[in-house]
DNA sequence: CGACCATGTGAACAGCCGTTAACCTCGGGC
DNA sequence: GCCCGAGGTTAACGGCTGTTCACATGGTCG
């Protein structure tokens, strides 16, 4: 489930694996109709093959959707964990990096934010479990920052305070085009600091 | 479809419609599983009745979705508008009531939050367009208000502050129930507040 | 050259689920 | 007392869609 030859070697390469071809489409049709409105034909169709096709690379459409939603997991979670890292032992400077990051991706990734939260009850019971223990891990990353910052706060209202601000950052994908990137990238880091402290 | 003799006579009595019962009902399973993942079965099964009998009150699976939808995005409207009326002239003070408003709502209605904006997509196009519509002008009573505390800012910003500041709020149903009702409102309109001016 | 493995195709299957049809029942007004 | 409409029930249909199967093809390696 871990190891993948295929994508250890060229994953990000010029020229994607099929596999890597059929996340990407697969990501960007979930997050526009919902992964269950989607068909495995249109999946196959976005990347040029038939809907059949599919099952060369995948198991099945829920195991491709496992295995976006665990690879977001995990990418949040280790870039996280590195932004913590390097930021010192500064708790605001750390803040400020994680909340840097997490603005990087939501704007980077506006379709993989948007089917982390909306279809994450799609997966199968262990699936979601496995998803879940991810998410909370990177949660935990902030709850420890934001508590160092705010000593008498409880972890419940840290906790509280982390998922308005990915409310807040993440809300992104709703509100994309109007403004150019780096714009919104200004705006929501300073809104965030700010929702941070309050 | 906006005249319905029974919602208007009594729509939140002890014993509402069974009309209403099932919308609840329905609301709640949406937001758990996606419209999508709910059969009619379930949402008759959760009135204690079968699933054809919904057809007694709702022309389709869809039509209930779409009156649920734009029942959300009309009280959402109303009551926003009411709320800058009542608050005068201040736009300080129109903030604060929109924001209280809209935490409060968020607090009470979990599911209708969650179902709006993930399933909004499931709606034929006539019905997502009015939806849209109703949303639009929601968001515009918000983007006056903050216009007028931020002249310099485009309304392309206000905008974007706006769908954040939702976000924040919104994120309510994904973090639910570690914190006391009291003191999650406090916590959110708070970091509301910050964000809304940062 | 020949065998093989990876990859893709079109057809067919199977199950789920929205919807409809035909039939029941009961409470209330003429 | 009878009729009728509101609201339910069960059975059945029909389409959509995930998945599998049998078969093609083409590059690679022995």
């Amino acid at each position: 489930m871990t190891s993948e030859p295929d994508s250890a070697l060229h994953a990000d390469a010029d020229r994607p694996s099929r596999r890597e071809q059929i996340l990407r489409a697969a990501a960007q049709l979930f997050a526009e109709r919902g992964s269950r409105a989607v068909g495995v034909d249109d999946v196959g169709a976005a990347v040029g093959v038939t809907g059949p096709a599919i099952y060369r690379h995948f198991a099945s459409k829920d195991a491709m959707l496992a295995e976006m939603l665990v690879r977001i997991s995990e990418r949040l979670l280790a870039g996280g964990a590195a932004q913590v890292a390097a930021a010192g032992d500064d708790a605001a400077a750390q803040l400020r990096a994680l909340i840097a990051f997490q603005v990087d991706f939501a704007l980077g990734n506006p379709a993989l934010i948007t089917v982390q939260d909306r279809d994450l009850g799609a997966l199968s019971d262990a699936d979601a479990r496995r998803v879940r223990q991810l998410q909370r891990r990177y949660v935990e990353e902030w709850v420890a920052v934001l508590a160092r910052l705010d000593p008498p706060a409880t972890t419940a209202t840290c906790r509280a305070r982390a998922h308005a601000v990915f409310g807040l950052i993440n809300s992104t994908p709703h509100s994309a085009g109007r403004l150019d990137r780096p714009a919104m990238a200004d705006l929501l880091t300073r809104m965030a600091e700010a929702a941070a402290r309050a």
